[in-house]
DNA sequence: AACGCTCGAAC
RNA sequence: CUUGUUCGAGCGUU
């Protein structure tokens, strides 16, 4: 690698429009640093952080969200003490808190993981806090995308789960490669080791050290009732903490793919470098394709040995550079051909049928999962029952139908969705019909019906309907749905270059005009 | 275009 | 007095 250099020139951010263009330069020069092989190396940063610009931003950007009337352990909430104060005030606030960070305590809750006796921790910080830290996101996030690993899809923008499933049905299906390491990281976020993670941040172009000391104030927070300081691990409700645990584990995806994956980029970026190592290198290159969401990921391998080499490999290297484990009973080795890996909340395994490596693959929502959701649906539905008036039904019915739309919507991308969801539809139905009898009920056909226009004029299927004003209001159901094809990610795709904003937005359009396909 | 609200999913 | 990041669906307001 050549020198660092340093590639943030002063700037002065006074609009929205300078902060754009602010955050699409550091995604750019970092990008432009990759390929010449060189380290990015950001200094100034502190001064962006501190704009008025990037604070109201800041702010604008986390003031509606859920918990923003959830109080930290100083009580403030966003809409009494924040956006009902004078403006300039909390600006100087902010700003006092960028130039000598002193973060109060963090509130502990814990809550119980879904279909699981564990709890897990949640580490709420104050909102003044939260907006610093999303002050922080803000900047380091382009020069973080700029650099992260091409299938790494969880907690980064214009990515979602169905990409990271449709990417691993693609590698399955083009290498015909079926051996699967199942990968579970024990605990990421509580034992994010903090001068490890300063240094990562710090080789991929933070130079700013006042900014690395408010990283390390922040993550070192205390906890009230529990510790004045915080030894390891990042706030599990802090809003840096997604960036830092994919700067975490970037060094994970940047080990395991320099083998094999991003072999041929790297040979392009290093011309110079020599080429016979590289040819040498190649003739004992271990195939394996990373796929990784958060903490979980898959590893596709050819064979059984490569496998259980792999999983060997990984399990040394992130305990030796990261201090992370995987969990040995839920990292798992499966022959897709056999039986299903579970990833995402789905299950996905290839079975015999023409294609050009004689296997297909299928999907479908993990079977578990799904049940515990149908059984939270008939609990719903008997929750209907105790609306007082035809009007108090109605909106149940639509909250009840935006339950039914959103479990659908995520599962969309599983070749077997309505497999999967009409044998629950029924029963679902018939149960509705009852409660809804006492209102004048009745069955219609779904295209009659008048809420849910986009979804149920495809469909003449009966409903269980009430009439209020005039309108027949029916309750969905789960049998509304087939696949849908998921597009992957373009790799200029992102929201840091004007290119990158308009290809998403060109898709946005194709997947509205172009149903009919 | 922008904002607001309801809801779902992954971690 | 259940936080956070990201993605998606639906509805509504000027």
């Amino acid at each position: 690698m050549a020198q660092p250099s340093n590639l943030s020139g002063p700037r002065i951010l006074s609009t929205e429009q300078d902060l754009r263009d602010l955050l699409d330069s550091l995604y750019e020069t970092t990008q432009a640093a990759l390929k010449e092989g060189i380290k990015p190396c950001f200094k100034g940063l502190l001064e962006y952080m501190k704009a008025e610009v990037t604070i109201l931003t800041a702010i604008h950007n986390i003031k509606s969200n859920k918990g923003s009337e959830t109080p930290g352990s100083d009580g403030e909430t966003m809409r009494e003490h924040i956006l009902e104060k004078d403006y300039a005030g909390i600006i100087a606030r902010v700003q006092a808190g960028l130039t000598h960070y002193v973060p109060l305590p963090i509130r502990r809750k814990y809550i119980p993981k879904p279909e699981k006796m564990e709890k897990r921790p949640l580490g709420i910080p104050t909102i003044i806090d939260r907006i610093i830290q999303e002050c922080i996101r803000m900047i380091l996030e382009p020069i973080m995308e700029a650099q992260f690993f091409k299938h790494s899809y969880g907690f980064r923008p214009m990515r979602d789960a169905p990409m990271a499933l449709e990417r691993t049905k693609r590698v399955v299906h083009q290498t015909g490669y079926h051996w699967i390491v199942e990968g579970d990281i024990a605990k990421l976020f509580d034992t994010v080791h903090h001068a490890k993670l300063g240094r990562f941040l710090y080789g991929m172009g933070v130079r700013d050290q006042r900014v690395l000391m408010i990283i390390k104030a922040m993550v070192k927070t205390g906890i009230v009732n529990e510790t004045p300081v915080n030894l390891l691990g990042t706030q599990q409700g802090g809003i840096l903490s997604p960036l830092l645990a994919n700067v975490y584990l970037h060094q994970m995806d940047y080990w395991v793919t320099r083998e094999w994956e991003n072999k041929k980029t790297r040979t392009i970026f290093s011309q110079s470098a020599s080429r016979t190592t590289v040819l040498k290198k190649s003739s004992r290159l271990k195939p394996a394709y990373l796929v990784r969401y958060a903490d979980d990921w898959v590893l596709i391998v050819p064979s059984k040995q490569q496998a259980e080499k792999w999983k060997q490999r990984i399990a040394k290297q992130i305990q030796s550079v990261l201090h992370l484990t995987l969990s040995e009973e839920k990292t798992i080795i499966t022959n897709v051909r056999e039986k299903p890996i579970h990833f995402l909340g789905c299950e996905f395994k290839v079975v015999k049928g023409k294609s050009r490596t004689g296997y297909i693959t299928r999907s479908r929502p993990d079977r578990t999962r799904l049940q515990a959701k149908i059984k939270e649906l008939h609990r719903k539905v008997n929750h209907l029952k105790r609306c007082g008036s035809k009007e108090q039904l109605m909106r149940e019915i639509y909250t009840f139908n935006a339950v039914i739309r959103g479990i659908i919507q995520y599962y969309q991308g599983t070749t077997w969705v309505n497999i999967a969801l009409r044998k629950y539809a029924h029963n679902l139905r018939t149960k509705a019909m009852r409660i809804l009898e006492k209102y004048g009920g009745i069955w219609l056909p779904a295209h009659q019906t008048k809420n849910l226009p986009s979804v149920h004029a495809d469909y003449t299927e009966k409903v269980p309907a009430i009439l209020v004003k005039d309108m027949y209001i029916g309750v969905t159901s789960l049998s509304f749905c087939r696949w849908k094809k998921t597009d992957l990610k373009r790799p200029k795709e992102t929201p840091h270059t004007a290119e990158g904003r308009a290809i998403y937005r060109e898709e946005e359009q194709e997947a509205t005009t172009g149903t009919s396909r």
